[in-house]
DNA sequence: GAACGGATTTTCT
DNA sequence: GAAAATCCGTTCC
């Protein structure tokens, strides 16, 4: 079962929570890989400081501009992918960052895309952080401006597989490594799942020392 | 367990 | 030129 593009004709902040225990599947030639969503964070548009929206349109982020339930894919520090879905509607520019989730359809595809040099990567770790979630699943700029909404799409989100087995606590904090509305507190996580990233404040990189 | 440097694109100043 | 919605290997507690 999709979930209905009218899902995410709310709020990203109302939204954030309910995709938790939702399942996002990558279909590729080598495979499907789906993860089980376990951590989120809800970005508003314009209005909020911390998002890319901030200052506007750009070719970046052009897709937060666009209708919701499609997936916004942005290359972030020179090497990792992120990956959103868009909420709201036309031009609110809204969006929930996907910051982890657990594996649980094609491990081993996945752990193959993981696989640096000789580490063995940790079940629990194959997922667990934005740009590890997309490594995964092997989402990169390709797949910018993905309906997620429609079962043609390579990239989908659906329903859990059935009502929760245990009952979910849903825990919130503040966004991860945000330099602005720090104190805003859209992270939402299942509370004791072990794929949950560490919290890490925001520290700026100093600048290259050049020793003369 | 915490702290740091490096890889290197996009965007703004 | 600088900072950013990051991760990893290394180093030192």
């Amino acid at each position: 079962m999709l979930i209905p593009r009218d899902f995410f004709a709310r709020p990203s902040a109302e939204v954030a929570p309910d995709l938790l225990g939702c399942v996002l599947e990558h279909q590729t030639a080598a495979g499907l890989v789906a993860v089980e969503l376990t951590e989120v964070e809800a970005y508003a548009g314009q209005s909020d400081p911390a998002s890319h929206a901030y200052r506007g349109k750009t070719r970046r982020n052009a897709v937060m501009f666009g209708p919701q339930g499609h997936a916004y894919v942005y290359f972030t520090y020179g090497m990792h992918f992120c990956v959103n879905l868009v909420c709201l509607g036309e031009d609110s520019a809204s969006a929930v960052l996907l910051r982890a989730g657990a594996v649980i359809a094609g491990e081993d595809l996945a752990r193959a895309r993981r696989a640096s040099g000789a580490a063995v990567v940790a079940a629990r770790d194959l997922a667990r952080g934005p740009a590890r979630l997309c490594q995964a699943l092997g989402i990169d700029r390709a797949l910018d401006g993905a309906d997620v909404c429609v079962p043609s799409s390579p990239l989908r989100v659906r329903t859990g597989a059935g009502p929760p087995p245990r009952p979910v606590k849903i825990a919130t904090g503040p966004r991860v490594g945000v330099s602005s509305a720090a104190e805003t507190p859209w992270r939402f996580w299942l509370e004791g799942e072990p794929t949950i990233s560490p919290y890490r404040a925001h520290v700026p990189r100093r600048p290259k020392l050049v020793t003369p």
